[in-house]
Order: C-alpha cells, then sequence, then structure tokens
RNA sequence: GGGCCUAUAGCUCAGCAGGUUAGAGCGCACCCCUGAUAAGGGUGAGGUCGUUGGUUCGAAUCCAACUAGGCCCA
C-alpha cells in the first residue's frame, strides 16, 4: 500500500474513535449456510420428499389437469449407474419437474430392462463352468441377479433426485410385462408380419446363439488372405482359346466358408481382363490388376483386352471340392476396395451373398452346426471346427492347385459382446418380423418412414438419422437361443414341424403367463397349458412340442409403451416424449416405433429428443476400464447431486457431452455462485412480510421497477428456452442473470439503502420488494435443475412466505407484463455503459494508489447531447448507482484534459470531499465529531435518532 | 469403408437468412474490500472461429476436401 493513503486512513480511523455502529445495521440473516455441503443435506432433503410422500402429492395436485407424459427408456438392470445413465435420467427429470411446474401432470414410471443374455451370461459365469442348472433354476438367478441392480440403480436414481413412482417401477420380468410380448407378437403375427425364415445372421459358436447387431462388437483380427483360383469350366472366347488353363480368380478372409460356395459374383460395372502369366490365365477386374499381381509376386504378365462382367454372367465354374458347378452371377455390391473384382459367394454364411442367393435362386448350402463344426455336407472336412478348419482347407486347396497365394491380413471383424469370441455368418431357422412385408395398410418401413414425419425429433436433423436407419435395416430377427427371457408363443407339430399359432394359443399362452410368470412356459407342457384339441392343422398331429427360442430383449424393451401406458388408468398412450443417447435411434426408439406401428398403427411418441454421450474432456468416449471415466456416485457422494444436476443442464446435448474433473469444478464455482445469490437475497428479506411491507409497483424506486423489468426478461427468455429443449441455453441466462445483473450490479448497489437506511423505510421496503420478487422467481426457476437447493432456499422462508409445500408443486413464474418497461431498460442500459466508464477511472486511481474502494471517490462526469439529460435527470440517483459518494456532473465543453472516450462522456476521478461516515461508510461533509453521534453523516444520524438511540 | 453429427478463448456456451476491431460467464493475473467473508467488488490478459481450397466486393457464418472426435452400421 502507499504511503501517502496508509497515513491518510489511519488518521481518520483515530479521530474517529471505536464507536461501532455494526449493531444498529440492517446486515443478513438467514438459515440458508453459504456452503452448500451438498452432501449431507440433500439426502436430509430427499428423506423429507419421501417422507412427505412428494411424487404422489404433486401428482394429486395435478389431478385433473392436462397430461405430459414422459415415458421412461428402461435401462438394463446390470451393473451400477454411470455418468451417461445419470446424465440421462437427470435431464428427464429436469423436464419432467419444469413441465410439472408449468402446470401439467407428468407421472413419471420409470422401468427396467431385466431380462436378455448379459444377465443369463454373468449369472453364468459366476455359477462357474461345471455347473449344470435347468432352465427354470436358471432363471431364478437370473431374476435374483436382475432385482439386486434393480434396487442398487432405483436407489442411486433417487439419489439423483429423480422423483418418480420408485414405489412401483415397471420392469420387462413382471408377469403382465411378459404378457405384453405375446399379445404384441400375437396381432403382429396376426398381420402377417412375421413369418420363418433361414437366414444367416451374427452365430456365437461359443454362447451358441444368434446374435442381434446390437450384440456385435468390431474388433481387429487376424484373418487368412487367401487368392484362390475357380477354374472356368464354360468356353469363353478369346480367353478359352490361348491353349493354357483360365480361372476365376477370387479373394476371401474365410477359407472356411468356400465348401459352402454357390458362386462367383463381379459387379455389373467394372472391366474385367484376362491376365496372362504364360502358364495360365486369371480374370479379375482390370483396375484391380496391377495391386493384385504385386501382391501375389508375379511379374511378366500380359492383359488382355477389357470385358464387362455382363458377358461373363450365367458361364460356370468348378466348386473346389463339391460335385457342382460355381456359377457367375453379377452383384452391385462387389467394388474395387479390396480384392480382385471377383466374389466368391456362400448363401448360407453372408447376408450379400444371401440376397444375391435370392436373385438367381441358388442353392443355399450351410454345412456348419451350431458349434461351428462342418457337417457331412463339407466333406471331406466333416467334424471340424470352421476355424481350425481353416490350415486344412488351405493345405488341400494347395494340392489341388487351386491356392494362388495365401497370407494373413489384420482387419475389423464382428465379435461377440459377451464373450468377445469372433462370430460367423450362419444361416439357421429364425423368426423374423417382415420390414417390407404386406400388412394391412402397406409395409412395415413404408409405415415407420411416414410415421417419422409426425413426429417431432430433436434435435430436428435427427430424422435423417433414423430415417436412413429404418430405410436400410434389415428384417429384424426376433429369436435367442436362450433361456432368460420371454417365449416365443409357438408350438410346433412334433410330427410334421408346423408351428400352430392361433388366436386361441396365443391368448391361453397370454393368460398363463399373465397369471403365472414367463417361468410356466418353461415348466408345463403345451397340452397341459394350450386349449384342449390343439392339433396340427396340416397332419392333424396332437403331440406338441414348444418353439425353445426367446424373444429378442429389444422386442421386450419396445413394447414397453404399450406395457406401461395402457397398464395403468392415470396414463394414457401413446407418450408425448421419449428422450434417450443417439445409440437408440438403432434400439429403443426403432423397435418401439415398429412394434407400435405393427400393433396399433401410430407412433408410440410425440416428440423423441435425442442427447449425445458422455465424453472425456478431450473429447474422447469414456473407456470400458474406466480411467478417464467419472463415477457419478463419487460425484454425488463427495459434491452434491446438484453438481451432477447443474452440469446436465449446462452441457448442450445435441453433440457428445464431456464430463471431466476441470468441468465439474467449473460447474461447482457457478452453483457456488448461484448459491450465494439466493443466500444474499434470502438474508436480506429475513424482516420482510410481502404482505404487509410490499411496495407497490408504482411508488418503487427506479432502480427496484428497473430490475423487475429486468426480471421480467429473464422470465420470459428462460420459459421460451426451455420450451424449445434448450436447457442449457436457460441456465447460463439464469446465471449470467445472478453473476451480472444481481451480483456485480444491482445487489452491490442495493447494499447501502438495504444496511443503512431504517428498517422499515420506503427505500428499504422497496429494495426488499424487489429481491423478494426476485428470489421467488429465481428459486422457483432453479428449482427443476438444483432441485435441493431450491427446496433448501425455500424452506429457509418463513412457512408464511413459502410458495408451496416444495419448491416443486410451485407454479412456475409467470411473465407479468405490468412489470415490464422498456424505456426504462433503455435508460438505464445507457446509464450503465456511462458506468463502466466511471469505474475505469476509478481502477486506474486505485492502481495509482489514490483510491480503495470506490466511495473514497467522487466522479466527475463531463458529458453532452442526450447523456447529458439523461445524467441531470437522475442526478440524485448517480452516487448510489455508481457507489461513489459524490457525483458531479460538467458539461463536456468544460473538460480541460486529453479526450478518452469515444462518445459524449468523459469522467475524471477524485476523493469524495469530507470524512468517512463511521455507520454507512460514504463520505459526507456532514461527517463531525462534536454531535451526540461521533463520525456519522447526517443522514445516519437521523437514522439513528428514528431508531431511539 | 458407409450414414448422421460435431469442431469458436484453459472450461461451458452465444454468435451463423454472409457485412464495422468475434461475444458472455467461469477460470486466470493484478488490485480493492473485510457489514454476502472458505464470500463480495473492480480492471485486465486470453481466440489467425480444426486445416486447406473455393464461391463472394466481403465468410466464424455458404460449398468442397482433409484432419480430429462421437453415435450407428459394414
Amino acid at each position: 500500500m502507499p504511503i501517502l493513503r496508509a497515513l491518510f486512513i489511519d488518521g481518520r480511523e483515530q479521530r474517529a474513535g471505536n464507536m461501532d455502529y455494526k449493531d444498529t445495521l440492517n446486515l443478513p440473516k438467514t438459515s440458508f449456510p453459504m456452503k452448500g455441503n451438498l452432501a449431507r443435506r440433500e439426502p436430509e432433503i430427499q428423506a423429507r420428499w419421501s417422507e412427505m410422500r412428494l411424487y404422489d402429492r404433486i401428482l394429486e395436485a395435478a389431478s385433473g389437469r392436462e397430461l405430459y407424459l414422459l415415458h421412461d427408456g428402461p435401462p438394463y438392470a446390470n451393473g451400477d449407474i454411470h455418468v451417461g445413465t445419470a446424465y440421462n435420467k437427470i435431464l428427464k427429470d429436469i423436464i419432467v419437474k419444469y413441465k410439472t411446474m408449468r402446470g401439467y401432470r407428468c407421472p413419471y414410471i420409470p422401468g427396467w430392462d431385466c431380462h436378455g443374455q448379459p444377465i443369463e451370461h454373468q449369472v453364468t459365469r459366476d455359477l462357474g463352468p461345471d455347473v449344470e442348472v435347468s432352465k427354470v433354476e436358471l432363471r431364478a438367478k437370473c431374476r435374483e441377479y436382475a432385482m439386486e441392480f434393480v434396487t442398487r440403480q432405483s436407489e442411486q436414481f433417487q439419489r439423483l433426485g429423480v422423483l418418480g413412482d420408485f414405489d412401483d417401477p415397471y420392469l420387462t420380468l413382471k408377469p403382465a410385462y411378459e404378457a405384453t410380448n405375446i399379445e404384441v407378437f400375437g396381432e403382429l403375427y396376426r398381420k402377417g408380419l412375421i413369418y420363418r425364415g433361414r437366414k444367416p445372421i451374427h452365430w456365437c459358436t461359443t454362447c451358441v446363439t444368434a446374435l442381434a447387431e446390437a450384440e456385435i462388437e468390431y474388433e481387429d483380427k487376424e484373418s487368412y488372405s487367401i487368392y484362390v483360383r475357380f477354374p472356368l469350366q464354360s468356353e469363353f472366347p478369346p480367353l478359352t482359346q490361348q491353349g493354357v488353363p483360365v480361372s476365376m480368380l477370387i479373394w476371401t478372409t474365410t477359407p472356411w466358408t468356400l465348401p459352402a460356395n454357390v458362386a462367383v459374383a463381379l459387379s455389373p460395372r467394372l472391366p474385367y481382363v484376362g491376365v496372362n502369366t504364360g502358364d495360365e490365365i486369371l480374370v479379375m477386374a482390370e483396375p484391380l490388376v496391377e495391386r493384385v499381381m504385386a501382391e501375389n509376386g508375379i511379374e511378366g504378365y500380359s492383359v488382355s483386352d477389357t470385358f464387362t462382367g455382363e458377358e461373363m454372367e450365367g458361364l460356370f465354374c468348378k466348386h473346389p471340392w463339391a460335385d457342382r458347378d460355381s456359377v457367375i452371377v453379377l452383384a452391385s455390391y462387389v467394388t474395387l476396395e479390396v480384392g480382385t473384382g471377383c466374389v466368391h459367394i456362400a448363401p448360407g454364411h453372408g447376408q450379400e451373398d444371401y440376397l444375391t442367393g435370392i436373385e438367381y435362386d441358388l442353392p443355399s448350402p450351410m454345412p456348419v452346426d451350431d458349434l461351428g463344426r462342418f457337417t457331412e455336407e463339407a466333406a471331406p472336412f466333416a467334424g471340424m471346427d470352421v476355424t481350425e478348419a481353416n490350415p486344412r482347407i488351405i493345405k488341400d486347396l494347395t494340392e489341388r492347385g487351386i491356392l494362388l497365394s495365401s497370407g494373413a491380413l489384420t482387419h475389423q471383424y464382428p465379435h461377440c459382446w459377451r464373450c468377445k469370441q469372433p462370430v460367423i455368418f450362419r444361416a439357421t431357422p429364425q423368426w423374423f418380423i417382415a420390414l417390407d412385408g404386406k400388412a394391412a395398410g402397406g409395409t412395415l418401413r413404408g409405415e415407420a418412414l411416414e410415421a417419422l414425419q409426425k413426429v417431432e425429433w430433436v434435435p430436428d436433423w435427427t430424422i435423417n438419422r433414423i430415417g436412413s436407419m429404418v430405410q436400410n435395416r434389415p428384417d429384424w430377427c426376433i429369436s435367442r437361443q436362450r433361456a432368460w427371457g420371454v417365449p416365443l408363443p409357438i408350438v410346433y407339430c412334433a410330427k410334421c414341424g408346423k408351428e400352430i399359432v392361433t388366436p386361441e394359443t396365443l391368448s391361453a399362452i397370454r393368460d398363463m403367463i399373465a397369471a403365472e410368470g414367463a417361468d410356466a412356459w418353461f415348466t408345463r407342457d403345451p397340452a397341459d397349458f394350450l386349449p384342449a384339441g390343439t392339433s396340427c392343422p396340416d397332419c392333424g398331429g396332437t403331440e406338441l412340442e414348444k418353439e425353445s427360442d426367446i424373444v429378442d430383449v429389444w422386442f421386450e424393451s419396445g413394447v414397453s409403451s404399450l406395457a406401461v401406458l395402457r397398464g395403468r388408468e392415470d396414463l394414457r398412450w401413446p407418450a408425448d416424449l421419449y428422450v434417450e443417447g443417439s445409440d437408440q435411434h438403432r434400439g429403443w426408439f426403432q423397435s418401439s416405433l415398429l412394434l407400435a406401428l405393427g400393433f396399433a398403427g401410430e407412433p408410440p411418441f410425440a416428440t423423441v429428443l435425442t442427447h449425445g454421450f458422455t465424453v472425456d474432456g478431450d473429447g474422447r468416449k469414456m473407456s470400458k476400464s474406466g480411467e478417464n471415466s467419472i463415477d457419478p456416485r463419487e460425484v454425488y457422494s463427495r459434491s452434491g447431486a446438484d453438481i451432477l444436476r447443474l452440469w446436465t443442464a449446462s452441457s448442450d446435448y445435441s453433440n457428445d457431452v464431456p464430463v471431466s474433473e476441470e468441468i465439474l469444478s467449473r460447474v461447482t464455482e457457478s452453483y457456488r455462485r448461484m448459491r450465494n445469490t439466493l443466500r444474499f437475497l434470502l438474508g436480506n428479506c429475513f424482516d420482510f412480510d410481502s404482505g404487509k411491507d410490499a411496495v407497490p409497483l408504482g411508488e418503487m424506486e427506479e432502480i427496484d421497477r428497473w430490475m423487475l423489468s429486468k426480471l421480467e426478461g429473464l422470465v420470459e427468455k428462460v420459459t421460451s428456452l426451455m420450451d424449445r429443449w434448450l436447457v442449457h441455453q436457460a441456465i447460463q441466462a439464469l446465471q449470467l442473470f445472478c453473476t451480472v445483473e444481481l451480483s456485480s450490479l444491482y445487489l452491490d448497489i442495493l447494499k447501502d439503502r438495504l444496511y443503512t437506511y431504517p428498517a422499515d423505510s420506503r427505500g428499504r421496503r422497496s429494495a426488499q420488494t424487489a429481491i423478494f420478487e426476485i428470489n421467488s422467481r429465481l428459486t422457483a426457476m432453479m428449482a427443476p435443475v438444483l432441485a435441493h437447493t431450491a427446496e433448501e432456499a425455500m424452506l429457509a422462508l418463513p412457512e408464511e412466505a413459502r410458495p408451496a409445500e416444495s419448491i416443486h408443486m410451485a407454479p412456475w413464474p409467470t411473465y407479468d407484463e405490468s412489470h415490464v418497461d422498456e424505456a426504462l431498460e433503455g435508460k438505464w442500459d445507457r446509464l450503465l455503459e456511462v458506468r463502466e466508464d466511471v469505474y475505469r477511472k476509478i481502477e486506474e486511481s486505485r492502481q495509482q494508489g489514490l483510491l480503495g474502494t470506490s466511495l473514497e471517490a467522487k466522479a466527475v462526469i463531463y458529458a453532452a447531447g442526450e447523456t447529458m439529460d439523461l445524467l441531470r435527470g437522475m442526478e440524485e440517483q448517480l452516487p448510489a448507482v455508481l457507489i461513489t459518494s459524490a457525483v458531479e456532473i460538467r458539461n463536456l465543453d468544460s473538460f480541460a484534459g486529453e479526450r478518452e472516450l469515444t462518445g459524449d462522456v468523459e469522467v475524471e476521478v477524485e476523493r469524495a470531499p469530507g470524512e468517512k461516515c463511521q455507520r454507512c461508510w460514504n463520505y459526507r461533509t456532514s461527517v463531525a465529531d462534536d454531535s451526540e453521534e461521533p463520525g456519522v453523516c447526517d443522514r445516519c444520524e437521523a437514522t439513528l435518532g428514528s431508531m431511539g438511540r
């Protein structure tokens, strides 16, 4: 501190003596602590909520109001929640709490996905490899496992502050829910949308099951890379007239699929050539010649004229082993990316191969059994595991002189998401939902594409994403060779294998499951639960066998809206809103849509909001090992759920959502500011009874009216942003208001009036009227996000001042136009610009050691034109607004210094005249030490007098 | 490899029907205050708007390619 100033102040302090006027001030008082201590306080608030049955009470209070239904997507009942789950649930909860405050009745029924392979896999692993259990025993263990995690996740969600019907959630393992699957299956079957097919699908030979797309992970795998000759049998002049053998050259990474080869596909567009190596002619796509020859180490060759794939269509090659030909076909998916332009086709082992097989009516051999071993059909390799057979096949091809070369290649290859083993493509009998089969109005795919247009997609571009997925998705394979799930409600004739699915069998099965749960299917005999006399329509056989496959879990979760919303009296179908991560465009959004359309002809949702995935601070995905991930349980135990909630609200969900320790610490800072703003507001209302003390709008101080007008703008803005789903912009607007409008400006200005004016003075009551209003609206608008803090803040008010028993039962602030005064706002906007100029000059003086607080300053403002008129018009308010002890306005003409500021203003700062009032700290010439109240200005002296001092 | 999306200060976000020196808050630096005090106030420094091309008199804003990242698919 510069010496000059130190002496100056010390002198004054001495003269003023030690009189302490602090007790005569109206300093803030509140029970709302500055430190949140959320980790401890939140559970207490939550205990209060559950004690008062808050969720039920909210719905009771809303009875008769318009419904707004957010239908919860069921997380999988496996493991504890992670930060992505927390984000999703909090976002939903923010929306539900907001809509509730806006006056809707918003029942929120959380749900869990309880069946499925991951749980079964885990339970099986826990049991150990040697333990043999029955399906029913296994199911019991799976149920126990799932329920354990339902309980845990339920507690974790509630710890986040999520409010909902956690006493009665929907679980896909409940009998009534399970029965809905049968009902929906039956309706789709009736409409001809379900068929039994044999298609190549991902098959895990380790888990012995078909896998859905969602159950596949692509990982690097080292495969063989082999070039194989398919000797041309047909004549194809002039190539076949040159006296050397002619072969189609194919390339594959899966030698084991060659026994099932039936064709060689060429591109209908690419040019082909015969490459003469001297000993033979190899046919391949012209643009690939150089690469293929180089890879095979062949030099010195000649290339024929080009010809098209079409010219070879229908010719025959020789199959390597089987006594059959391999026909040459055309396929548009043949490209130059890899290989030779001649593609080996095995319809039993590949999706595209399968389609080509259908197009050319090719046979579809599939000589591999459930465990991945070759059958007799694949002689001479029968009995061998396909993976182990690869080298044998290569050896055999070499011996037969058919192999051109063999190498290794690392590429992305599908793996089972559970056991991580590479999967194979394999055609097996499965049940499918037909996307293109003609049903009542058209195809399911067509209906879905049309329905997408009727749904509101947030963000709007997400319709393109799900649209292209629906457009391009294959038929939906709904069979799973597992135990933990809902059975496919089908029985077969033991004699002829015909499936028996009738309205009677379906309703019998549905009733049984609704009454006893799906376990009954596994324990009881068809003859026992099916109507008497059920028999095969084809052969009349009466001996029946149950389908052993269960239904895909995506089917189960897809029926949730039907199972839940139609199942409870106070709900309705369809839902207003679905909110899930972007992976659900292929998952739940789609399964829900397809089943709803198939069952009821309408989409299950009016609006679908998609959020991005949580990523780390560098925008990278959270690793499964957890090095870069954030554990939400750790965060709420340490910092509080409101921190997670504020982080959620602050993030732009339309993109990836980053989260890291740094981000959370920024969020925490921002939380503190909001909390302290509320604390200040509350603290200054401690003696304010709005019923008695409120000042009518017209009689309020100008700055208070200005603030109320700004508050109105905030209400309008936040409401509009929330209604447009821009949660992060809404919370940012609230934060800015706290920081900029309130803390650094309005509240700072108000301190003098609040603290030093007589408690019941008009000026102080005017400020309190504004502050009280600001507090109540701010608290309400923060409530959906800062669910606990807002509640705590409301409870800090005296009971009669509270808007409701819980802030979550309070109404959302409405826009009150009578508070809006645009002229006033315009005037103050200009004034605040001048204020900034003044503060820059004050800071200069402070840096020079001439000033400490702004109250030590007198601002001399030189102005002209409109600014001059403005300042003159509010001259008396200026010291308070600028928080200086004095302000003098002069004509800009009289400004002698060097012009620094543009516009019609210049500012000089001097020390304020007079001495520091020991009570209000303003510098006043009226401060004297000879009166009854030494060291106090006349204003304070009068105040003290009125207090009877 | 394909589809959809994203890329603005250390962090979170504005800005984008193309048009003066690109904004805010937080954080940071320095200062003040000690009557919101593990608070509060002030001033200030931070960005060649992912890269490269193009369209245009003019681009953070439009187009293309590339790079990086995310989800989904192969």
